[in-house]
DNA sequence: TTGTTTCCCATGAAATCCCATGTTATCCCA
DNA sequence: TGGGATAACATGGGATTTCATGGGAAACAA
């Protein structure tokens, strides 16, 4: 599970340590590294490991074959995505485009956010936590007890 | 389940004893230690096990992708939440900016909640604990018992 | 060549591990 | 039920490892 934020820093390479913690989450998969793309919601990345990936073909896939949004879908995250493998220190080289899409420069935040991470802009990133958890606080009773969750007679 | 209330220490180090009978109930899960983050409702922390952070994780994904509440919670919650490992002692690390999220200086005090548990400055909590009993006792009347909740396969 | 990418090693700061200790709680047996 | 033995718990400090970062050399591409 991806959870919590970091800032690194970018160097003259284009290189970023990935968080240790989002490293550790990925390790095992077929190859030593991350999936990242592009948002098409706004300009920050999206990201995540082997899994994240799975989870996202199999629900393109139980779509119809020529169902418009399936095809969006499929362009717009497998068609976009990268892998970007860990270096043997645990960095990724972040391609131009990746970067330019997200304002990239300097300095980038990693956003756990369970099964998935994003990469943001540390400045575009604070103004967004901070009504976030505003938000969060208003809208709390949105959360409703897990489906899993089922009663039953005693 | 998280039961009982306890104070301990942080040292210069910034380690805290977790109440032994947290972290047996925590054991046997995919890491030694606790999920905690701040609260967005007041200046205290919550925490909880992999069990809890699974429930939230599925109540969120429960919730439609593009709901602004959905992702606000994301954020404040997965965002903002660290993995605070257990050492060989039994105890946490508390970051710089969860502590001060909280106010602690010194002591710290856990409250068990049953799924989840809470981390205050010892002398905020005495003061909530006051109110809190007198709400609980114009409240008894609530008090139902519930259908049984049951796990179940999805 | 010239610029780019990949691999390798160095470094300082921070986090983690390991061992020691006093105190409290629990166990056990008479 | 008393009371000593034993284990569990909370705490302190030094040693070690991990982590993020920087830069050079080798492989590769244009």
């Amino acid at each position: 599970m991806f959870v919590s934020t970091a800032t690194n820093g970018i160097d003259a390479k284009g290189r970023v340590s990935v968080p240790a913690g989002f490293r550790s989450n990925v390790a095992g998969g077929p190859f030593d590294g991350i999936y990242v793309w592009p948002s098409f919601d706004g300009p920050w990345l999206e990201g995540g490991g082997q899994a994240l990936m799975d989870d996202y073909l199999d629900m393109i896939e139980a779509m119809d074959p020529y169902d418009e949004a399936r095809q969006a879908l499929e362009q717009s995250i497998f068609g976009e995505a990268r892998t970007l493998s860990f270096d043997a220190n645990g960095r990724i080289t972040l391609p131009k485009d990746l970067a330019e899409h997200a304002g990239l420069d300097g300095k980038v935040t990693f956003v756990g956010l369970g099964r998935r991470f994003e990469i943001w802009n540390p400045d575009s990133h604070a103004r967004r936590a901070t009504t976030a958890r505003a938000f969060a606080k208003e809208n709390k009773l949105k959360l409703r007890r897990p489906a899993r969750l089922k009663a039953v007679d005693q």
